[in-house]
DNA sequence: CGCGTGGTTGACACGGATCAATCGTGGTGG
DNA sequence: CCACCACGATTGATCCGTGTCAACCACGCG
């Protein structure tokens, strides 16, 4: 029943592979982002391929330009509970460099990738006469912050399926071309379930209470927003 | 039985009020420093007052110089959930001014506490001709993206024990006068409990469970840590 | 002395994990 | 072309950890 094909519409966007930086630092004046440029090297790895693990040296910050990396804890028997699924231009690691000198969790490609890998020493030195570079790598990791803090919170204070409702509001963007928000799910349920806390079981019925009481309506991969304010609500309600 | 009286030999250190910025930051320049000092704004407050609540406005960056402060979220009809207890010099609120401009949680004190105030848009302005400020203040955001990933880790992936363990194994410090190491716990235990994502009824059975094993002795707010060794094989084995 | 606060203990309920079986889909090789 | 298999999702049955509720204790204070 389930396919894991993107619809057709969502063609991939052409990116301009060769400027990552806006989308991972925000506008950057051209001097700073060429000074990136030189500095980074390009990595392509293919499908399934361990980006680095945990405890690995990390001379370097990573960044996905393109593709998907599952970011979290390797369990033997298991294989990866991802804490964290991450698309097209972001950080894979962006902090654990700066403090240990070593990643703090493993990370794998779940599609052919490309990376770019800013080593540490040089990036100190490029910021040491760039200031607005610097700031905009602060932002970037309070950014981070933020969005940890704000994921520890719902782990802590909300039951699955309201970390599920959160999920699926945040997820969702408007779309022009439709009445009601659809929207593609671009990871495995299982790995969306992983970055939920929960197992992909207790997703599996998570996803079909809300559907049976109408707030949501799934078909494989493809989930139709029906009553946005009462997922809202159910969002909210930390109970 | 449990008196919240501090151990005779835990007397306040007699911190430099006035240079909190190393401990916070790491070595800094002294014109950083100056520059710094020049900014924030010393603010004091006595126990139990609101440092900020969640949502409000955050025009600038919060230190605690002193004192114990308690960040969480604020509910009506249990009081404040504290995901953290901050003391001694360490930043309150230091990545959330930085994007939405809105603090992300609650602060309450939780004693008489000193705070430094340092406004972004000050800090801006001196950031932008510092860069090795900058660079500090990326650094410290750093350690704080690593920190929050190894709780959410912990919270994902670890039961109540062998968080409690966990946390146990990383407060005890070795101390030359004693034989085994001892600890002081510096916070009500509910707070305690409240920082490792379980309530106080639990962290009571856990405490006595580890002493029941022998792994740890408790007398009021004293621990001591009777057997590290099986402590820690608790606190990594993730099950 | 009574009262408020904080901790401990016990009984109980419930959310979600675990285990196991089944189904649908897609890829592969005879 | 189809049997076969691997993988992921779904569903059901069951179990366990931990939250909840309530009672009780210990201490400090007015």
């Amino acid at each position: 029943m389930d396919t894991f094909a993107l619809p057709a519409d969502a063609a991939p966007a052409p990116r301009t592979l060769e400027a990552p930086w806006p989308a991972l630092l925000g506008t950057l004046h051209a001097s700073d982002a060429a000074a990136l440029d030189a500095l980074a090297q390009r990595r392509e790895l293919p499908a399934g391929a361990s980006v680095f693990r945990r405890g690995d040296r990390a001379p370097a910050l990573v960044a996905l330009v393109e593709g998907q990396v599952a970011c979290g804890a390797w369990q033997a028997d298991r294989g990866l509970q991802a804490h964290h699924v991450l698309h097209g231009p972001s950080w894979v690691s962006l902090a654990a460099p700066w403090v240990e000198g070593r990643h703090v969790s493993d990370a794998q490609t779940q599609a052919d990738v490309v990376l770019a890998d800013v080593p540490l020493p040089g990036l100190r030195a490029v910021l040491a006469h760039r200031p607005v570079l610097s700031l905009r790598l602060a932002e970037a990791m309070a950014r981070e912050v933020v969005r940890l803090e704000a994921r520890l919170h719902e782990l802590m204070h909300k039951d699955a399926g309201a970390r599920l409702a959160a999920w699926l509001c945040a997820q969702t963007v408007e779309r022009p071309g439709h009445r009601r928000p659809v929207l593609q799910l671009a990871e495995r349920k299982r790995d969306i379930a992983s970055q939920l806390g929960m197992t992909p079981e207790t997703l599996s019925r998570m996803m079909r209470s809300l559907s049976e009481r109408g707030l949501i309506a799934v078909r494989g991969y493809t989930v139709q927003v029906l009553d946005a304010q009462a997922l809202q609500a159910l969002a909210t309600n930390q109970a």
